[in-house]
DNA sequence: CTACATTGTTCATCTATCTGAACAATAAGG
DNA sequence: CCTTATTGTTCAGATAGATGAACAATGTAG
């Protein structure tokens, strides 16, 4: 039919898209900014004058029918285009703006992120910005992000990324802890030490390689793989380095997140076998890369900009 | 940015593309059956959010803006493919439904299309028809229609076609008009009657072809062009037909046009040189047609169908 | 050059849509 | 198996957007 009749029905057919991706009218109203009774009537008006059952409800979770799967993966990859074509237009002309969403580890966020994009606002007035801190794994496509910050060091191939910095894992403990227990002097000490490991992202050995010519006889490059136990494990590096304060034991940390408590007078915390390094671990960069598209909105590029910059000025 | 935030705006956008084919405020409301209030207040919005302007206004005459012809070029074949989509979605299931938009030649249109569209339109309940009789060019896509009835013999390359049926051009007067003039016996003996031309159609001369043996001379085959010269010009086929009826000269109407007064008893024309064939005339076929997609809606199908069927058991 | 017709914009009024809370239905958890 | 938390739908009240007549601007015809 010609494209003319569209016009009533185009946003309730943007809105099932919507609903096809998340699965739920709640969360469809939430992003939308709308109300679920909203987005349930006008569903069901746009099922009426189609004439077709489009979802399938079970009134505790929502799937699509045959036809609205059909319906819906033809139409997404052109409402993309059309929102990549309405951000371009929008930033052919006068200052960037618009919505950003952005997502990042939570403890990364908190410390850094946050401040940054603190002065970044300033600087543009009429950028927004939606920080989502959040520790596990976010499909931005789907959930909407246009940037997520990460350490990792596999980037999809679907995405782009840009390195806002190097990162280093560092061995560290608390002064009290290492005068009741001792400092270790090679890595193979660590099997009577307590050591706090980070949930869920390795297995339960470290392997250390030597960075730093010392008189005993190890040669640099050699890998130790040391297997550890210890009485805590957790997924957010901001309890474990509480932890590590407290003396709880010899833990790792990502040298952002460690060095506030490095630099401290006294030190809250000091670096173990500063001569080694510990291979592998949160990732060797962090990143921030978004879904590729055919060009990066205004907003987000100069977002992008803005973080290289802070993070190169350091932490 | 994520294309959540398109759902307040896709409609705008939508409307926007139509303002770019239509340059009016006006037609793009009518055609959207909205006013035009809504139409200037929606497209300034749009402007305002998008901090761009789109849309150059005259006050009296409506262009895009670089910009917005960007966009608009971007997001039309998306839009057309979001639409294609949702016929589609709504014809997997039922009956056939819908609005199908078409034109047609006025005279083909009143005298056949109607009855014809009247008996399809019982058949099918669901399906609404807006037919637009005239006989200038219509653009089928600029315009918005579904379906084109035309006699002609270029389709064009993007054009889908289906024959509806054959057509002849034929030669007739009234018998008034022939008792008072003479019939005449061979196409140069036209020279000496008045004869009504379609105007615009074509140059002042019908090129003739033998179409039967007789007792004369002239082979099958050979052309004769005849100059002709007469009192009346018409684009309308009705008001030539109304004209040799009341007797006012010998002219060329299509067979279908013909055929009710050739049927009548007295007839009110009769055939004039039935031997002889007047080439190129008003095509010589009756095509349904669309612009190329995907798939054809099945409404249309179905119009196609019962238009087939109806010039299949003749006029 | 002037009168006219038609265009896009404006504004007070109103209608259609959205809202938020209450409800019924369902999957998860003890 | 029963409770509980959460989901999608419903309904009366509220609000945002549509309406259409009046207006100013502009191209057109005589």
């Amino acid at each position: 039919m010609s494209t003319d009749q569209l016009s009533p029905l185009v946003a309730d057919l943007h809105l099932l898209t919507v609903l096809a991706t998340t699965k739920s009218f709640t969360e469809t109203a939430r992003r939308l900014g709308a109300s679920k009774a909203s987005v349930s009537m006008r569903i069901s008006e746009l099922e009426r004058t189609a004439g077709v059952l489009l979802v399938r409800r079970t009134t505790r979770s929502v799937g699509l029918t045959e036809a609205g799967q059909q319906l819906v993966s033809d139409m997404q990859p052109a409402f993309n285009r059309i929102s990549e074509s309405y951000t371009a237009a929008r930033d052919l002309v006068g200052t960037p703006r618009g919505l950003v969403r952005v997502t990042a580890p939570v403890a990364l966020g908190r410390q850094y992120l946050a401040p940054c994009i603190a002065s970044f606002l300033k600087r543009f007035s009429d950028i927004h910005i939606e920080l989502e801190l959040t520790d596990r794994f976010v499909n931005l496509v789907t959930e909407g992000f246009d940037l997520a910050i990460r350490h990792t060091n596999a980037v999809p191939e679907t995405h782009v990324a840009w390195v806002l910095c190097q990162t280093r894992s560092v061995l560290l403990a608390s002064p009290a802890y290492l005068a009741q227990r001792g400092v270790p002097t090679h890595p193979s000490e660590l099997a009577g030490h307590n050591c706090l490991l980070y949930l869920g992202k390795h297995t339960d050995s470290w392997t250390f390689v030597r960075s730093a010519r010392k008189k005993s006889a190890e040669k640099i490059g050699v890998n130790i793989g040391v297997n550890i136990k210890g009485s805590l494990k957790a997924n957010n590096s901001e309890v474990l380095r509480e932890a590590l304060q407290a003396g709880l034991g010899i833990g790792l940390l990502p040298d952002f997140s460690a060095a506030p408590s490095l630099a401290k007078c006294p030190p809250l915390l000091v670096q173990v076998l500063p001569d080694w390094q510990v291979q592998g671990f949160f990732g060797s960069r962090i990143y921030a890369l978004r879904p590729w598209s055919p060009q990066v909105p205004k907003a987000v590029q100069c977002l992008v900009e803005h973080l290289r910059g802070s993070f190169a000025r350091g932490f």
